[in-house]
DNA sequence: GGAGCGCTGTATCGTATGTTACGTATTTTG
DNA sequence: CAAAATACGTAACATACGATACAGCGCTCC
């Protein structure tokens, strides 16, 4: 079984002429980058003319240089996605149904904070903390929760915050209390809800800053986004997990917090008197 | 110091224009493979025109979109040789507010799941696909939240699946409908709540099955539950941290669909013809 | 409410890139 | 050793890619 180019480079090199057998040392010793740079590149590297870069790409079954490339992005990409699987086979004692779980949780955890920066979260905090405009928040089938979640911390520590609950007809009647000072904080992920892209899409002509909450693809709200937070929500089950996301928001959670400390901390004492 | 291209667009995505966010965002969001593809479907990935995709990388500083690509193919490149410095995201210099409660949760996940047995989580998920009886879901203040998200999950590979919303009032007269063969799952964790331990009581003295969420300090409703499965929440946040026991939910809900695989495929697959 | 600025997409252009044809060199085989 | 086949590079070609000019539009600021 033959999955990556280098194992075909592997399998066939014993059967290419000389000039091409130098293409696929070089493109061995710097696997894959220089195959992914021009083929008159590639080919100075290897010390042969193009059209021996070519047919050696040719002999490996590609039609063309651009399929082979794409072919080795590809390859690529599945590295980068799963980190775990870099190291073939973690160890994985135990190798209960749990574990596999785990693992991807953790490691879309850290794969989604690895492209989340601290000054994005500073800014969507800072904008969240920021009390002259409202905040609402909202979210699909699976991720609602996760919108309520939220909002019943941020309430607790700011005034006017709402989740938007119900029927979609209820949430487009609130829209007339949008302006350009509020924030709508969105959370949807595949399969992505017309209803919450509809929603959205009348957020932002009036105005609204959006903040998202999605997945790796991308919802087509991030086009109206003004803040996109691109969650891993893949792991070996029939379903998506929301867990990376979930951890992002508690971690928002906590940085509005302590923006808002001093007023928040006074807030909080009289709502505890309240009780 | 800026050292990736990711961090160049996390320090500058903030004052770019709405077309070249987009960009920068799709970019993140799939790091850094599009970037390599050429600038057609770039723009066709973001959603916005070719020229846009290069007024962004002008706006980075690259003088063109081929030194653009090859400064990405060298961070790439600097990432592989190299897996210990994969990290995107420097040690967090300064600040460091993100770090710190991500390692803190991901150690929370761990440490949960130590203390958790695979036999433990079959035993739970064994019952929860139990078809016999239904099920029940309500959590707590901050905890609701996680209990609406699997309920919203187990009721479509199952019938009889019920989140208690609401007043205390409404809850309590759901009790006539619970029995020996039922589950009511909780989500309570500090500060626990005295309604949620009543509530508890009466199921549990109705013979009701109660399987538990909580911290690693055990709610006082352990006393009449089932199943316990204790989560770490300590995080360095002014809030505890739910995200442990989300975790622990997401793979129960991962468990049930898997006992339930044959009768709830045919369920989801009648679910999506009824849209 | 009007003028100015900045942003974005369409259409066009030049060019770098991959591709192919062909002639020469090198090896193989009878 | 001769003749044929294969391999390799040079040079011309076509395409597709990135770059640019320009016009329409919305937005902000007087």
């Amino acid at each position: 079984m033959i999955s990556s180019i280098a194992e075909l480079i592997a399998d066939r090199i014993g059967s290419m002429p000389a000039g091409e057998r130098r293409a696929a040392q070089t493109l061995i010793a710097n696997y894959p980058m220089i195959g992914l740079k021009t083929v008159a590149e590639f080919s100075a590297a290897a010390g042969v003319s193009s059209p021996t870069i070519l047919r050696f790409v040719a002999r490996l079954g590609f039609q063309n240089y651009p399929e082979f490339q794409s072919s080795l992005q590809d390859e690529l990409a599945a590295q980068l996605q799963s980190p775990a699987t870099r190291t073939l086979n973690p160890p994985s004692p135990g190798g209960g149904t749990v574990s596999p779980m785990l693992e991807a949780t953790l490691d879309n955890m850290r794969e989604t904070f690895r492209h989340l920066s601290d000054k994005q979260l500073a800014d969507i905090a800072a904008r969240l903390a920021d009390r002259r405009g409202k905040t609402f928040l909202i979210g699909g089938r699976f991720t609602d929760p996760l919108a309520r979640y939220m909002a019943a911390h941020l309430a607790i520590i700011q005034p006017d915050v709402f989740h938007l609950a119900g029927q979609e007809s209820m949430w487009r009647d609130r829209l007339i209390d949008m302006g350009k000072r509020d924030v709508l904080v969105i959370f949807d992920i595949r399969r992505y809800q017309d209803s919450l892209l509809r929603f959205a899409e009348k957020a932002h002509q009036r105005g609204v800053q959006i903040v998202l909450f999605t997945d790796q693809w991308l919802s087509p709200i991030a086009r109206f986004a003004r803040h996109v937070i691109a969650g891993r929500t893949a792991v070996p089950s029939a379903w998506d997990s929301s867990a990376a996301l979930f951890v992002v928001a508690e971690t928002l959670i906590g940085a509005v917090t302590r923006q808002l400390e001093a007023e928040g901390a006074k807030r909080i004492r009289e709502m505890e008197s309240l009780r």
